[in-house]
RNA sequence: GCCGAGGUGGCGAAAUUGGUAGACGCACUAGCCUUAGGAGCUAGCGGGGCAACCCAUGGAGGUUCAAGUCCUCUCCUCGGCACCA
């Protein structure tokens, strides 16, 4: 083999061999699965934009391609599929702007994606794919919500929505960027509308609780906490008072939420979100109505921004002619309406506690309200104090903690422990055009009725126009033979719902559909789920902590429920992959110019290179700059692997021996079980440089068994599968070495017969020697003190004490 | 404001979890080779110092024979949430 490496032919004749030899097949069934453990890695499937790939995408497909092809080679059956999450806006506006349908877009994109993502040679299993804007894909889609509508999860609503003028479509809370439009960042506005909505918040106990058993980054756990928001706290009821109308209106109460029920005795005000339900009954009871009424029509004006804006001056109106009863103490509190009070989180109202909320404290320092403190420790003449402590002027509740007064005054008066959440529902509507149809029909006689299943899908019609309406509504709207239908319960003339789901809907069950892609008569059967659910190994982008990670987890524990799957949660570990960025630290765009396109790359320095280089760039989950010039050093690494083999096959038999022999044994177990160990934690960077130590030392060896150098190869091959199966066959093997057993270390050639130890004097290191594994401690200790370098140190001094920590290092101390 | 992840050479980063700080790679410097460029090979490469040595992991303290790693305080960067009672 004198011929130099030239990737381009490798890899083309092995990706070949590999088509051919159908080596990536996923096993056909749960009965072909040898009683073998399954390993499931999933990859997010993409999107497939007009714009092809840039280096930075394939970074996770890399990853999950290496991680899979270690596990199938440690003894699991594999299932490794790719897909495309096809529907959305994205799709739309690409249509609209290159005036070809959506269909004809995505395929033409798809095909592209394909092409790119079969240069790196990766191991999917492509009878597998799946599209979500497939009819035979998105018949589950709607079927599933079906089901939602069939269990009551899935309503219409009239409730105000975010509407972005921008997509021209209502967007769920998820959506958001603050207050943008997550898409395109136009400011949203607050819409009225029809909406289908989705009751998350059902599961929002279960969606909190259950992240504790998942082996997710910390961040993402923490990012989902904070977004479903759980608080728990107490409802108490302030009974109102009026001047007027005494007589009649004597049930008339408030209730509030609060976190700290164990405050009441120091509430010196009520507040009310301006768009409280009961202001309209109490419209009788409001002497400065016309004012209250004024300042409700300007907070409407209002956007969320403005409104919400935190450290904002504090605005409100007192409802003069109505008091609140403080049913600790009795006093009569003014209640007032006000901005800072959200009317959808709580009941929309509180009880002011200035004393020990900030807010509450701005508040009544502006309009000059009392200020009581019902909690020692802080000083509230300079600031609202929210700490822990006692209570303090709060009758018979004096002296007792505040944890254990949360319980105690609530229960004093009547009121209920609650928890609260500020997850909201899921608008799950869209005014658009490229999205699953929502399977819905509205008849004017029998209201809203559900597509029978044996209907399903309800098929997306081929229309010309696809340009949203402007009005609201969808385009669909006007695609009269497709609208117009016959009711399924009464025969008589109805319509279809033309809304469209959104782009989440398709990719919150896409991984049940791999298990079993073709099946029609069932989302999945329930066998092929038992043995492949759920997935072991989830890679993706951060960006999706709490839109496709919520909606699917949500999604997967509605199917528990209704018996469709088998786990409660969906994805077992997941790992974040960091963002590839371009050389000048900006995102790749094409906006600047700055795209590094992976077929160039392929190209010029070959896929094993541009797979080693990508995974040796740093730790995984950490985003990093893009270096061209840096790809050189994994191009030289599999170069000098490529130029060793010639030497494993030309010296068949260890040259032996020496103890230099002894030290590259102990290295390469050592690699073996260090490679191991860092694919497994996705430490990808350490794995590589662990080789490329193992690499230089076999070359300064000069020598290298050929059993060493095919152990080295495997090792490498979930990296660089091309050169390494080119060099297997080499060597004189017949077999794919993705077959091939991972190698085994051997736990007592890892531990060398040499300890290398380390003397500390006074803490510093002095010296360093090497001794027989065989050597005791006193042994050690004598050794240490014998050597020139630390007798200097020490010198004619007795050491006060000598330390071993054992095969480690000696430190004397003087 | 609350929560989370971080801060180590010119650069990307390692560090067996308290035990040689900077492995591995890039860039750079010198030499060899080459008609030349490139590639390759050899050596060097945190700072100071001729050297012995000294200093150095954002900063300040502390615990310890020993601290990048543990504790206290503090500064900065990135990400999530945010008038959520």
């Amino acid at each position: 083999m004198t011929k130099s490496y030239d990737h381009k032919k490798v890899e083309s004749k092995w990706q070949r061999e590999w088509e051919k030899a159908e080596i990536y097949k996923t096993p056909a069934s749960p009965e072909a699965s040898q009683g073998k453990s399954k390993c499931y890695v999933l990859d997010m499937f993409p999107y497939p934009s007009g714009e092809g790939l840039h280096v930075g995408h394939p970074k996770g497909y890399i990853a999950t391609d290496a991680y899979s092809r270690f596990k199938k080679m440690s003894g699991f059956n594999i299932l490794h599929p790719m897909g495309w999450d096809a529907f959305g806006l994205p799709a739309e506006q690409y249509a609209i702007k290159n005036k070809i349908q959506p269909q004809k877009a995505v395929e033409k994109n798809v095909a592209r994606f394909k092409e790119q993502l079969s240069l790196l040679g990766l191991n999917y299993d492509w009878e597998r794919e799946i599209n979500t804007t497939d009819t035979k894909y998105y018949k589950w889609t709607q079927w599933i919500f079906l089901k939602l509508l069939e269990k009551g999860l899935a309503y219409e609503s009239y409730e105000p929505i975010n509407w972005c003028p921008g997509c021209q479509t209502g967007l769920s809370n998820e959506d958001l960027d603050g207050n943008n439009c997550e898409r395109c960042g136009s400011l949203v506005e607050k819409k009225p509308m029809r909406q289908w909505m989705l009751r998350i918040t059902d599961y929002a106990d279960r969606l909190l609780a259950d992240l504790d058993t998942l082996n997710w980054p910390e961040s993402i756990k923490e990012a989902q906490r904070n977004w479903i928001g759980r608080s728990e706290g107490s409802l108490i009821r302030f009974r109102i008072k009026s001047n007027r109308q005494k007589e009649k209106r004597e049930n008339d109460e408030l209730e509030v939420f609060t976190t700290r029920p164990d405050t009441l005795f120091g509430s010196t005000y009520c507040v009310m979100a301006p768009e409280h339900k009961l202001l309209d009954e109490w419209k009788d009871l409001i002497e400065n109505w016309n004012e209250v009424e004024t300042y409700r029509e300007e907070m409407k004006k209002k956007t969320e921004i403005e409104r919400t804006a935190e450290g904002k001056e504090k605005t409100g109106v007192k409802l003069l002619g109505i008091t609140a009863k403080n049913p600790a103490n009795g006093e009569e509190l003014p209640v007032f309406i006000a901005d800072y009070v959200l009317a959808q989180y709580g009941t929309g109202a509180i009880m002011a506690v200035p004393a020990h909320d900030t807010r509450d404290y701005a508040f009544a320092k502006k309009f000059e309200l009392p200020i009581k403190e019902v909690i020692s420790g802080g000083d509230i003449s300079e600031e609202a104090y929210t700490g822990d402590g006692e209570l303090v002027n709060s009758g018979n509740f004096s002296g007792m903690p505040v944890a254990e007064a949360k319980k105690a005054v609530t229960e004093f008066v009547g009121g209920k422990l609650k928890t609260t959440y500020k997850l909201r529902e899921w608008v799950f509507s869209r005014q658009r055009y490229w999205g699953e149809p929502i399977p819905v029909i509205h008849c004017e006689r029998c209201g809203v009725v559900p597509v029978p299943e044996k209907d399903l899908p309800v098929k997306l019609p081929e229309v010309e126009f696809y340009e949203p309406s402007g009005t609201g509504e969808s385009p669909l709207v006007n695609i009269h033979d497709w609208v117009n239908v016959k009711c399924p319960v009464c025969r008589g003339d109805a319509k279809r719902e033309t809304n469209t789901m959104p782009q989440w809907a398709g990719s919150s069950w896409y991984y049940l559909r791999y298990i079993d892609p073709r099946n029609q008569d069932a989302l999945v059967s329930k066998e092929k789920e038992q043995y492949w659910s759920p997935v072991d190994l989830y890679v993706g982008g951060a960006e999706h902590a709490t839109r496709h990670l919520i909606y699917a987890r949500f999604w997967h524990k509605f199917l528990y429920d209704i018996g469709a799957v088998n786990y409660l949660e969906p994805f077992n570990r997941l790992q974040n992959v960091g963002l590839i960025m371009a050389e000048d630290g900006r995102k790749m765009s094409k906006r600047w110019g700055n795209v590094i396109n992976p077929d160039d790359i392929v190209e010029t320095y070959g896929a094993d290179t541009l797979r080693v280089y990508e995974m040796f760039m740093g730790p995984f989950d950490q985003s990093s700059a893009w270096s061209t010039e840096s790809i050189i050093g994994p191009r030289r690494f599999l170069e000098k692997v490529w130029k060793l083999a010639e030497r494993a096959k030309r010296k068949k038999e260890k040259e032996k021996s020496t103890t230099e022999n002894g030290k590259l044994e102990t290295l390469y177990h050592q690699t073996i079980k260090r490679v191991s160990e860092n694919i497994e934690d996705f430490k990808f960077n350490t794995a590589i440089s662990g080789m490329m130590i193992f690499l230089n030392e076999l070359e300064k060896a000069e020598f290298a068994s050929k059993e060493m150098y095919e152990g080295f190869l495997k090792l490498l091959t979930p990296f660089a599968p091309h050169i390494t199966e080119e060099l297997w066959h080499e060597l004189g093997n017949d077999t794919f070495i993705y077959n091939e057993p991972w190698p085994a270390f051997d736990q007592t050639k890892i531990i060398s017969d040499v300890m290398s130890i380390v003397v500390q004097v006074n803490g510093k290191m002095r010296a360093m020697f090497e001794i027989g594994r065989g050597a005791g401690e006193e042994e050690v200790k004598s050794a240490a003190l014998a050597i020139p370098e630390v007798r200097k140190w020490v010198g004619e001094n007795e050491p006060k004490k000598v330390i071993y920590v054992k095969e480690k290092l000696v430190s004397v101390v003087l």
